[in-house]
DNA sequence: CTTGGAATGTCAACAAGGCTGACGTATCCT
DNA sequence: AGGATACGTCAGCCTTGTTGACATTCCAAG
């Protein structure tokens, strides 16, 4: 109860003051605009939008990835991902392949077109992310991967490892 | 080129790889849906969204800010902030009062309805906040905080610097 | 071999919440 | 008096999410 506000101890129990947490709030509505600026920008000249943009991260994240797999990790509904890889397809960013074992899956692969666009959306976007953690310090990035990890829903976090882990 | 990707050495520059990169990104996705998925859950029950809740939020940081500050804090339309005001103030959740040096500014607070039901969304994404910093420890909360300023837009970043320092 | 269920695709309708453009009103300032 | 500012509103459009219903294809169990 003696303790401060400003400055954390570093080693006990964390203070945590209403006002500390509502800055991380705020903190984390601003940074997320901040992070989504550069690609939106990129994406509205392609005319597509951010569904687009996270279809193809996680395609090239995960080639030859089904729908059903990209539907869990993307947490909508298969009209609303099926509006936005149609489109994909069509544009020919996308290539949409039936499964050999299982014909019923469409395994999905970008096209060297596809590839471009995610290279140049996931390069600005990197950028930004790139200066953040130059002007933040190597400490610093493992603590904002730490908190961020700890912030995500259980099922999503187990998804975010086993993707980093996995492959 | 030598060095390894794992690990960072703590105090030289950063070795970033377009790997770590990417799970920075991914972190912020997974993360940003956990963040707001709570207030969600509320929101939904009261027939809201996220843009009622982003008024409510800063009307409560700020009280009596003007619906032009709001806008530019927001980053949206008057049109679009427009409707989300209206039906809060039709629902008795945030008072709408002529300025008195100019007439021309309406200021805005919440009602005592609206602060309760800001105070339940804030208390909701508090928790989660709460839980993430303490498992992720206080130095790792730092770290966070200053990544995440990192990310903002510049205009952003005084705007939420102004808004934590000023009041 | 038949059939149930799983995976996928598609059509239709709807809602939230962004956007632009245009216009009106009240108010302030020069 | 006239221009600028703050705010509200109408109309229409877009993206991206939702439900519900239904067809197709195919694997697998009976």
């Amino acid at each position: 109860m003696a303790d401060q506000a400003g400055h954390s101890s570093g080693e006990d129990l964390l203070f945590l003051t209403d006002e500390q947490l509502r800055k991380g709030i705020e903190a984390m509505f601003f940074a997320y605009r901040g992070f989504t600026a550069d690609p939106d920008r990129i994406l509205l000249e392609k005319g597509y939008g951010r569904a687009h943009h996270r279809a193809l991260h996680f395609i090239h994240r995960a080639p030859g990835t089904t729908v059903n797999n990209l539907l869990a990790i993307l947490g909508v509904t298969k009209q609303s991902l099926n509006r936005v890889l149609r489109t994909l397809v069509e544009d020919g960013l996308v290539e949409s392949q039936v499964g050999q074992q299982d014909r019923r899956e469409r395994h999905l692969h970008l096209t060297q077109e596809g590839a471009q666009l995610e290279s140049a959306l996931s390069a600005a976007q990197r950028g930004r992310m790139r200066s953040a953690y130059r002007s933040a310090g190597p400490e610093a990035v493992q603590g904002f991967r730490k908190v961020l990890e700890a912030m995500m829903d259980p099922e999503m976090r187990n998804r975010y490892i086993s993707i980093m882990e996995g492959r």
